[in-house]
RNA sequence: GCUGACGUAGCUCAGUUGGCAGAGCAGCGGUUUCGUAAACCGCAGGUCGUCGGUUCGAGUCCGACCGUCAGCUCCA
């Protein structure tokens, strides 16, 4: 056979005799974990038949990592299999930070059968079996999965379309149904560890059986091993319940779970935040409002909410009367703008709000500041014309950007469309989704649709900040609502005198100031920059002789709106630094004799350490422009 | 709400086969008056999440409830 096939290899044309596998090229790369045939992820061991291009994937690349990790879940599902005989197998994907696989077993799994499946999966990975790709009619399949007894399996066959290749991976004994691809061999999982196990019901509905979960991760290299745990502790170390406790910023009691306390310290950063938000707002148009927060039930049937979110809401149940608890805004901010007869000399109308807003969240859910029963919004609702929506947009899409430029943070957009459990017809539907595609594209931002997970009253833009440990949190939510003013009859006069229906636009740039809060404190590790900071200045004298000139440096500062304290305490020096630093106040003024007598302050800064003497009145005003809010 | 784990002083944690509830830090008092990340001595602080059960005796064993944590689900 002098077939030979022309390949392009990295970039680098070659021939071959068909079927080598891609593994046995001599281009490949020693840390290859699988390879790309004409764009399609492939094993390294999948006969190459015809020419193409062949790129080879590591580790390091993300799809790479994907293969490795899926391999990892088998090799735990192998184990938990020779060790429980009678589990049987769900699915088992890979994640960005590792894997889990979703098992039922009779009893459930604890956290200390973790080593022994641990101790089972290296055995395996010593065994280094061969991983093996076999392609399946339907009808075998489902003979092969049947014989085998797993019925979850079964039922993942017999939702595939019809025109689905159908392919499982052996690996000694072990057989999963799995479109691939994989590892050539179970001894290419180096290092691997288990971390814990929870429930997760069957395709994720709560009807269906519970099964057990459990997470690993694994990596090519003990090293990345290490680094990733050293990571997980880096990120517990700034885990905002934590810091929010020792910064004395915040807290939460039994007797009101979901419902954060905040400290002096927490309520002054709170105050600042919102403050910063409503100067914003005000410069762009804005008026603000407060509405009740308690309306009849009424207004939420008008509204929608009592069919679409009454599981999420507090409801009082008085003299026979059903009020609820508002876990939005909108429909109130409705109310006034149909208090009047209203022209288009009035649009946009720009409502914010700040006002508490209480959603009943099930209590699994509580999470610190970031899901909380009792929050504020930075919310506003923007009542515009039609005509109006790409304009008032455009200024919704800088002010977030103003907004999270402000603490250095990047963003993605995520578009949401039509959820199957819409309201209104679906020709306002498709004419909202145009609207905001196409000022989504004149923007230049970069986006992503998510079809499907829009509001149930109009399409939406979700925008992802992204922290200082590259993770990404939900924030800014803008909503293009065609329903509310249908539902309220809302209406304004335009210029030729005709009756017309005017367009909300629902926003949120923090979302919840509690959440962003959290996530501030996180992305900050708890060390505020000056405007921020709720203690901006520790004046610290050396001895008590200072006393007199620490509270005149402090009375400065005071003058001048500069958050401060003095530690007066009988210490050291080098403990009130000590103390200082682990409070994380952005600057300490350190007045000794020496000062007193020269007219300066010793300023040390958080993060540089000893400055050095200052000349005091002339170091207030560098300070106090340093502190101003970034707004432009 | 569901699965699993956890709940001891303000914080971090120890507490043996069921037998007198402990430490460090923080706090308070005193001594020290000190120049850039922890001076010294002393004092005080707990209904061991709550309720019930087993036991001569429960922080420890059992049950229910509350809360927290890791997830599921939901979402700002």
């Amino acid at each position: 056979m002098s077939q030979r096939i022309a390949l392009t290899v990295q970039g680098a044309v070659m021939e071959v005799s068909p079927g080598i596998r891609p593994y046995d090229l001599e281009l490949t790369p020693a840390h290859a974990v699988a390879c790309k045939v004409d764009g399609e992820v492939v094993d390294l061991t999948r006969p190459l038949e015809r020419a193409g291009a062949v790129d080879f994937l590591t580790f390091d690349d993300d799809e790479g990592k994907r293969v490795f990790r899926h391999s990892s879940a088998h090799l735990l599902a192998q184990a938990v299999k020779r060790l429980w005989p009678q589990a049987r197998l769900g699915t088992g994907p890979a994640l960005a930070e590792g894997f889990y696989y979703d098992i039922w077993l009779p009893e459930p799994l604890q956290e200390s059968d973790l080593e022994q499946i641990e101790r089972a999966m290296a055995e395996i990975v010593a065994e280094d079996l061969v991983i093996e790709r076999v392609e399946l009619e339907r009808e075998q399949a489902l003979a092969l999965f049947a014989e085998r007894d797993e019925p979850f399996k079964l039922e993942i066959i017999r939702r595939l379309p019809e025109a689905a290749v159908i392919s499982a991976y052996r690996q000694g004994d072990f057989i999963d149904l799995c479109t691939g691809p994989h590892l050539p061999s179970t001894g290419w999982i180096k290092s691997f560890r288990l971390t814990n196990v929870s429930g997760a019901y069957w395709r994720g509905e709560e009807t269906n059986p519970m099964m057990t979960r459990i997470y690993g991760t694994s990596f090519p290299e003990p090293a990345q091993l290490q680094q990733f745990f050293e990571r997980q502790e880096a990120a517990k170390r700034r885990d905002h319940r934590k810091l929010g406790r020792e910064l004395d910023l915040v807290s939460f009691f039994d007797d009101a779970p979901g419902f954060p306390f905040w400290h002096p310290k927490g309520q002054q950063l709170y105050r600042v935040l919102e403050g910063f938000s409503r100067d914003l707002q005000q410069q762009n148009g804005y008026q603000e409002v407060s509405t009740p927060w308690i309306y009849r039930v009424g207004l939420w049937q008008r509204s929608g909410h009592w069919d679409h979110y009454r599981d999420n809401m507090f409801v009082i149940d008085r003299d026979d009367q059903l009020m609820g608890l508002k876990p939005m805004n909108c429909p109130g901010h409705c109310l006034l703008f149909g208090a009047k007869t209203r022209s288009y000399r009035d649009l946009p109308l720009r409502l914010a709000e700040y006002s508490p807003l209480s959603r009943y969240e099930r209590s699994g859910t509580l999470h610190g500041l970031f899901r909380v029963r009792g929050f504020h919004q930075d919310d506003a609702h923007l009542f515009v014309g039609e005509e109006q929506i790409g304009a008032e947009m455009k200024r919704v899409l800088e002010l977030v950007d103003i907004v999270y430029r402000a603490f250095g943070m990047r963003y993605d957009v995520v578009f949401s469309t039509r959820p199957e459990d819409f309201l209104g017809d679906l020709s306002l539907w498709q004419q909202a989704e145009s609207e905001l595609e196409s000022v989504l594209q004149r923007s230049g931002l970069k986006y992503r649709v998510n079809p499907g997970d829009g509001a149930f009253y109009g399409p939406k833009l979700d925008f992802h900040v992204i922290d200082a440990l590259d993770r990404r949190w939900q924030c800014a939510t803008v909503q293009l609502d065609f329903q509310l003013p249908v539902q309220f009859d809302l209406s304004y006069t335009d210029q030729e005198g005709k009756v017309r229906r005017p367009v909300i636009i629902h926003r949120a740039i923090m979302g919840s100031i509690e959440r962003f809060l959290g996530i501030l404190i996180e992305h900050y590790a708890g060390a505020f920059p000056l405007w921020l900071a709720p203690e901006q200045v520790r004046v610290i004298p050396i001895t008590d002789g200072q006393a007199g000139y620490a509270a005149a440096v402090q009375g400065a500062l005071r003058e001048r709106g500069m958050r401060s304290a003095i530690d007066a305490s009988n210490q050291k020096l080098g403990y009130k630094v000590r103390a200082a630093q682990l409070a994380k106040v952005p600057v300490m003024l350190v007045v000794g004799a020496r000062d007193e007598a020269q007219g300066t302050v010793s300023v040390r800064s958080r993060e540089v350490g000893d400055l050095g003497p200052r000349a005091w009145p002339d170091y207030l005003q560098e300070l106090v422009s340093s502190a101003q809010a970034p707004l432009t």
